[in-house]
DNA sequence: CAGGCTACTTACCATCTGGTAGAGAGCGGG
DNA sequence: CCCGCTCTCTACCAGATGGTAAGTAGCCTG
């Protein structure tokens, strides 16, 4: 039948829905009905795609991450042929995540959902996330040795810069709520903040 | 009859119950039932005390912010007696936060579940926190006018303190999801960056 | 001791939830 | 032409959810 069904987009029209209803409204708080009705499809169709609920947001969160992975694994090819210092690497990859934050701010609302513990999602975002993390660590860890880093605890800092991002996802609420407009300037200044943070913990070449 | 009934404590007690679910498991993710069940007594007796689920977290939000406003209070009123400069009062007002902040996680976990837009809850919570943040900005800008104080945007500056706070909770939560114990030290981090930050945007004695 | 108030209970309910079963439409290949 | 595959639908369900109604035990007061 499939009324709009120009091929298997479906799919991908619950996936986009779905990550913008876990984002904004939490997992509890999304009924695959309200999702599917929002779509003008029946539930059943979600469940056909995603098998259960739970797995719709694996989905989402795979999905997601794969964007992020992407994204940075460009950055970071990008930068490498540059040949750029080890500083303008993380620099790079800072605005990178600005920058995908910013261009879609449910994927933060996802974020901050699942980085919930007990969260459904919290373990896979944790998976995804974890080769990511152990791979900068080593790769700092390197620097760090070889004298090209200063020295400090590369897994708090990674962390650090983990919850900053996060953490602009509630900030962006918190003006939205009260009643600042979608003001650009807090957010830079969080991105400003990081990279001095990031650059006085890292590089070398930086006073103090 | 009341098994253990001490005087009128249940309500007490289910605030508190309320309390650590709806900062845990979020509003979507508590029943009133599981709510009753663990603390030995009937759903129906949640809905004595408090009428509604939706009441039963407006009481939850009423009590945190009471808390709150009277802890700064006392604090305001100290430093006050005790003569301090602009600059102390707000250092004192900061450490107070992180105080009770550390003292009760449960706290950030209501005002993390709270500040989602679209949330029930969260326009209580900003008609809280509305007054306080009104009356800290007419201060601030006094001491601008009287250049006690830098001069800057006071709501944003506010705002962005208030986003930090939130976002401690956060980095706890993504901190003991990487496996790192409770670690006071990013804790500590995040407070003395505020610090060094409002002291930048405000202390008219500090260079730059 | 009757009456009412407080605190909590059991009984019950309408609605919503995620999920199962199975039918039907379109379609491509043998 | 019919079989089988993909996709979506209707029909249905068991369990959970928030909430209502009404009862009951203790207790204070007139």
């Amino acid at each position: 039948m499939a009324a709009t069904g120009t091929r298997g987009n479906t799919r991908d029209l619950v996936l986009d829905a779905a990550l913008a209803s876990f984002g904004t409204a939490g997992y509890d708080g999304t009924s695959l009905d309200d999702l599917a009705a929002g779509l003008g499809i029946r539930k059943q169709t979600i469940l056909y795609h995603f098998v259960s609920k739970r797995r719709l947001l694996d989905a989402v969160v795979d999905q997601c991450a794969g964007e992020l992975v992407m994204a940075l694994e460009r950055v970071l090819a990008e930068s490498r042929s540059e040949g750029g210092s080890d500083w303008e690497r993380v620099e790079s990859m800072v605005r990178e995540v600005f920058r995908l934050a910013l261009d879609q701010p449910v994927l933060l609302g996802l974020l901050r959902e699942v980085s919930r513990p007990n969260s459904p999602g919290a373990e896979r975002v944790r998976t995804h996330l974890e080769p990511l993390m152990a791979r900068a660590r080593r790769w700092m860890e390197d620097e760090m040795a070889a004298g090209r880093m200063r020295r400090t605890d590369a897994q708090l800092l990674l962390l650090s810069a983990y919850s900053t991002v996060v953490g602009v996802a509630t900030e962006i609420e918190v003006l939205r709520a009260a009643g600042v407009g979608p003001t650009l300037r807090p957010v830079v200044q969080r991105r400003a903040e990081l990279l001095r943070f990031l650059r006085r913990s890292l590089d070398p070449a930086v006073g103090r």
